[in-house]
DNA sequence: ACATTAATTGTGT
DNA sequence: ACACAATTAATGT
């Protein structure tokens, strides 16, 4: 187990911090599609992941979820986390697209560890920065129009997180996921085909590499 | 092999 | 955004 974690944050963290880890942490094993927290949860673990990943998404009242950003390997839960410091519940939604293990860390620890391992404090706020520029450039392109670059950059991790240049995806999925429309999608899945990127198939999309 | 149908994708307004 | 057309994959006969 110390073997494993080492592996995926053994970059990040002091042995004493990941011996400490170990001791306080609780293993956790998820199958793709279970879901880890629901919106409205208080969130008062956070989870380190091993292997897989989670999916963090806002959800909204007419059924329709955004995607926020994905919880990975080496990664800290950056959306989470704002809820483990707050008092309010969660207004987000955690659920695995892969078969995950993860470590999850006590609220009280997470916090603790802030002041008391300047490797924690260093790792949770350049993780938690890295994720705010990614968000906020997602919805700059979003204010101005620019839908293809979300499209394009929405795929192209799709593709990195499965290990696969084939994705089998319909429009429809896509645009849920990007809070857009099936439409809108499809045009520019069109462009991006036109323009060599891609090629598409019935509930396909193949990356040109 | 052909017809039927449902789901997905494409396009004009 | 909506409506409709076209295409594809799956299934039954």
């Amino acid at each position: 187990m110390l073997a494993t974690l080492e592996n995926a944050y053994g970059q990040h963290f002091e042995s004493r911090l990941l011996q400490e880890i170990t001791q306080v942490g609780a293993y956790r094993d998820l199958r793709a599609g279970a879901v880890l927290f629901e919106s409205g949860q208080f969130v008062t673990q956070i989870p380190l992941l091993l292997e897989g990943n989670i999916k963090i998404l806002r959800e909204y009242e007419d059924g329709g979820s955004l995607l926020l950003h994905y919880i990975e390997k080496g990664d800290a839960g950056s959306m989470l986390m704002t809820h483990c410091w707050g008092t309010k519940a969660s207004e987000v939604k955690a659920v695995a697209e892969l078969d995950s293990r993860m470590i999850m860390i006590p609220k009280r620890q997470a916090q603790q560890w802030m002041s008391q391992y300047a490797d924690w404090q260093r790792f949770i706020l350049s993780n938690h920065a890295l994720r705010m520029r990614q968000i906020v450039g997602r919805l700059e392109a979003t204010a101005f129009g620019m839908l293809e670059k979300n499209v394009w950059e929405y795929l192209r991790e799709k593709s990195r997180i499965h290990q696969k240049n084939t994705l089998s995806l319909t429009h429809d999925q896509i645009a849920r996921e990007l809070k857009s429309s099936r439409v809108v999608v499809s045009r520019i899945l069109k462009k991006l085909e036109g323009q060599q990127q891609l090629s598409l198939h019935r509930s396909k999309i193949v990356l040109n590499t």
